[in-house]
RNA sequence: GCGCCCGUAGCUCAGUGGAUAGAGCGCCUGCCUCCGGAGCAGGAAGUCGCAAGUUCGAAUCUUGCCGGGCGCGCCA
């Protein structure tokens, strides 16, 4: 996928950086050095300049010299080769070298974000991969719970992500629509539906009973069909849930299907996935069972696919449902697991192996617990007294975008602690609602911006040029905004890299926070001076864009303004 | 016992080799004749679990220990 031109611009201003210090840089240390491995950040220390670059340091013991002197020799040289482009460079601490931009340099870098308007920061991958993302796959046994929640937030967020980032992206839900469990729910269902207690071992939840009071003479149905019934009623009310908290799947996979003879009539792709790793000569047997070998690949042991009495397992299906997307051709499996499959790991990866899969293109993403907190006590969850909050429930508790937003603005390896009391008590003055607020302010300021200086402002999207010609100097707030909006293409790329949508909440609140102090200290709406207006309606536009894109990435609403909302009632006199 | 994840401010957590470790919430002090105060400025608050090691440099990498979570079925 070719990346959008103006986010090449950008990045070739990024880009240029590079080529100039590593040519200097390769001159003063008498070493090759490719550009692409030269350091650039921003610095997060005010007067550590807009970007530095720790090439001297990293260079010094191979080239045999002194970080200072070295940094000092590339410095001198980049002055000379930038002009103007550089308002100062000057070496720093151990060795670093600090670099502020120019006037002209800021101006460039805004014109591309500007340019390239909702596109800014996407398309940077650097080959396209088919990705398929498997994730929530909750048994349609039970509703789905908190940490389906979170599974299905970080799940779609990440699909985004890397959707964004260029990557060709399917998200799939595997519905385990077969065996035991299913059959279990059946018999519970009937118990119900005759007004029986649920046998030991079946589901309690209150959702029983309301299956089996809405299929028709449930009492007089077979076990097996009200399973298929309940199954198909659960999957409905999955798909609803999912889609009402904004996740959309491309594809629901029947674990059922896998059993079930091939359409010419054939083995089913579970006999036939079997067949493949006997053939790999991967399985043996033993006590009347059939075990894959998983222990040579590091598992902590075999695992059994036919059992003694000839049933296959659902490691057994798992098996096959990976060969299957193995064989559509994708170039990368990943799978969102939750806490308690990270003992799955070693089987996972050895069954892929067992089949002949590179296990570099199997990624297995371990969710770690959300515990769910009200007014400072832990909620306690029981599946088996049937007591759940649900993802309807915290949607319906806090609303879908706080919901997203507290599930997704933590790393997903680390359990986090939600307080639904909290996160609905305060949500005035929650960071989602801070990021939302800089956006319908970006929204709202752009409307009282004159006409013509809007005109120059959206002429942008066409013509990124124009603001080059602008002659007004930059200021502090000014220049924090672009140098921020600036990161968003790495951040986008770092983040879908690592599978870590977080850091694009993370990123989301600091372009806000910059925003803010913009809109504080720069006067928008009627600014005086040639072209500052313009500039600054085009310095908004960029923010609102960018905004809206990481909160689109994160699946949170960007809303062009903010409902007033009336003071909460003064604590009733009662 | 073995395996995976985590230990950073009062709380919830960012920060996967760089400079004086950050944010939100909470707490304290200020700021509404000014583009939306759902806001802004400032302040108090930290042995980055402990100890060694690697390096010019470690919250970050290695090892050991301590503490917490989760998992170790011919269940799904």
């Amino acid at each position: 996928m070719p990346a959008d031109p103006a986010t090449d611009a950008a990045l070739s201003i990024d880009a240029r950086l590079r080529d100039a210090i590593a040519a200097r840089a390769s001159a003063a240390a008498g070493l090759e050095v490719d550009p692409a491995t030269v350091a650039l950040t921003l610095p997060k220390q005010a007067g550590h300049g807009d970007q530095a670059t720790n090439i001297a340091m990293v260079l010094a013991k191979r080239a045999g010299k002194n970080p200072r002197e070295l940094a000092t020799q590339i410095t001198e040289g980049l002055a000379e080769d930038l002009g103007d482009r550089l308002a100062k460079i000057e070496v720093a601490g151990p060795g670093f070298i600090n670099l502020t931009f120019g006037d002209p340099l800021l101006r460039e870098a805004l014109a591309a974000v500007a340019g390239a308007g909702r596109a800014w920061g996407g398309g940077t991958a650097a080959l396209t991969e088919r990705v398929n993302v498997e994730f929530v796959s909750a048994n349609p046994t039970g509703p789905m719970h908190i940490g389906h929640a979170r599974n299905a937030a970080y799940g779609d967020a990440t699909a985004r992500l890397m959707a964004f980032h260029g990557h060709e992206v399917e998200r799939e839900y595997y519905v385990n629509d077969f065996g035991s469990q299913v059959k279990n729910l059946g018999v519970s269902i009937s118990a119900r539906a005759r007004g029986e207690e649920v046998p030991e071992g079946g589901y309690q939840g209150e959702y029983v009973t309301e299956l089996a009071e809405s299929i028709p003479g449930a009492a007089e149905q077979s076990v097996e069909e009200l399973s298929a019934l309940g199954v198909e009623a659960m999957l409905e009310r999955a798909r609803r849930t999912l889609d009402r908290f904004g996740v959309h799947f491309d594809r629901f996979f029947s674990e059922r299907s896998l059993h079930e003879p091939a359409a010419d009539g054939g083995p089913s792709a579970l006999d036939r996935a079997l067949e493949i790793v006997k053939g790999n000569g991967e399985l043996i047997e033993r006590d009347g069972a059939w075990w894959l070998q998983t222990e040579k690949r590091g598992d902590d042991k075999d695992r059994v696919v036919i059992r003694a009495t000839g049933e296959p397992t659902y490691y057994a299906s798992d098996l096959a449902y990976m060969r299957d997307k193995h064989d559509r051709g994708y170039d990368r499996q990943l799978l969102v697991l939750g806490a308690d499959h990270h003992g799955y790991i070693g089987r996972m990866r050895a069954a892929f192996e067992a089949f002949g899969g590179d296990p570099e293109h199997l990624e297995l993403l371990i969710m770690q617990l959300v515990n769910l907190v009200a007014n400072g006590e832990p909620v306690k969850m029981s599946k088996r007294a049937g007591q759940f909050v649900t993802l309807d429930d915290l949607v319906d508790f806090v609303g879908v975008d706080a919901a997203r937003w507290y599930l997704l603005q933590r790393s997903h390896d680390t359990a986090v602690e939600l307080d639904v009391e909290l996160a609905r008590k305060e949500s005035s003055e929650n960071p989602v609602y801070y990021v939302q607020y800089a956006h319908a302010r970006c929204c709202s300021v752009l409307d009282r911006v004159s006409s013509s200086a809007r005109a120059l402002a959206d002429g942008l999207a066409t013509d990124p040029a124009v603001l080059l010609g602008l002659a007004a100097p930059i200021e502090d707030a000014e220049r924090a905004l672009i140098l921020r909006l600036g990161e968003f293409p790495t951040e986008v790329a770092v983040a879908a890299d690592r599978r870590a949508p977080h850091r694009i909440a993370t990123y989301a609140l600091e372009l806000s926070q910059t925003f803010t102090a913009f809109y504080r200290d720069c006067k928008i709406a009627g600014a005086e001076g040639d072209g500052v207006e313009a500039w600054r309606a085009a310095l908004t536009l960029a923010t609102r864009d960018t905004l809206a894109t990481a909160l689109e990435l994160l699946g949170v609403s960007a809303p062009e303004r903010m409902e007033r909302r009336d003071e909460e009632p003064a604590a009733e006199a009662a």
